[in-house]
DNA sequence: ACGTCAAGACGGACCGTCTCGTCTCGTCTC
DNA sequence: GAGACGAGACGAGACGGTCCGTCTTGACGT
């Protein structure tokens, strides 16, 4: 009765789906995400827009997948920085993450797959599993290791350390409601480990 | 609802006004923020649309106008409660807070707004000044209570002790990270308070 | 009389579905 | 092997929808 044959994935055009993917990052970089329309993406990739509906079921998963596929262009710099002093790297890797979200090029993109996974929970579950998860498991074995040096209490739940270093930074980026300084940065580190020393 | 120099706000009809707003506030919760169109709010308000056109600007500032409505209602239970234990305190209302985001009534509004906020800056300014703010006011005046208690750190930054007690919250509720139990409230109060104890 | 009102027509942008005819494959036959 | 065949993905784009934001109409209130 149902028709509905799924598409065979051994036939699938690579070179079609880089182009989606590209132009679809391309496209919310420089028009925004707003204004991106599976359309746009269609003509810019020079497809059909039945190969982008064949493949993915919405505009967010094509969003998700065009950064699925930049993160694992970069998979290499995923280990965190260990030089023995906990405090000394974690204000390194948030004052990077600061700076990065200060760079339009890059949070026009973080907004856009942000304001998908607010509205869809099954985008939302796949965001945790294969891209915030890999990265929060990296954030936590650095944190497991200062805390077997004794520079983060034993038993303190490394989940909730994870999420008041972040997710303040995250907020007061997202909501524009405060500068991301340096400063800022070092405050949270250090506000966070008096919270959670031994 | 800013700078209206064309129409004429003294002939302004109230009831009209009452019932977009009113209709907007049930769309969004009945079939949620991507479906509310303006041509449905016009509909269920049983108003021309050139009348929503008329009196604001986009989609977004007549959904945070439904908001401000909404909350300048509730102007009265504005304070927070202050028994002299700040801990307690602090525990009793992020309970509250983790309770209020796991109801669904409330919650679809809430991120509806927030969607329209990442994406307009003109917006999120305006949410800060005439929404957020005076509530962050209020908790920051309890903070202050409690640091002339010697509850809280004389030198302590009651902005970034705001963030570290809210943002996780928010973040676990905007992206589905995690269950917002009172334990958790509980935990980040603690955590926090440690952080910023004298 | 004037401006706002409800109602809704209008052109335009995109949506998601649906053909087209073409272009790849793997398979089957000779 | 070589050529014919068929399944299925492909680019292109027409189609009926929804919703946008503007514009027109006639009723109503002051």
């Amino acid at each position: 009765m149902t028709s509905d044959t799924k598409p065979n994935r051994s036939r699938r055009s690579e070179k079609s789906r880089r182009a989606i993917l590209d132009a679809t990052r391309a496209l919310i970089s420089e028009v925004g995400y707003a204004k991106t329309s599976i359309e746009a993406i269609a003509a810019r990739a020079g497809v059909g827009k039945q190969t982008i509906y064949r493949w993915w079921p919405s505009k967010g998963a094509v969003i998700f997948d065009s950064f699925l596929a930049l993160s694992e262009e970069a998979e290499g710099g995923m280990a965190l920085p260990d030089t023995g002093d906990l405090e000394a790297d974690l204000k390194l890797v948030l004052r990077a993450t600061a700076a990065e979200f200060a760079d339009p090029e890059f949070a026009a993109p973080i907004r856009a797959l942000g304001t998908e996974i607010i509205n869809d929970p099954e985008l939302a579950a796949q965001y945790r599993e294969k891209l915030a998860g890999p990265v929060d498991e990296a954030k936590k074995a650095r944190l497991r290791s200062g805390q077997e040096a004794g520079q983060l209490a034993a038993d303190a739940d490394l989940d909730l350390v994870l999420e008041m270093l972040y997710a303040p930074l995250s907020q007061r980026w997202l909501y524009r409601s405060g500068p991301l300084t340096p400063e800022y940065a070092d405050a949270l580190v250090e506000a966070t480990l008096r919270a959670f020393r031994p």
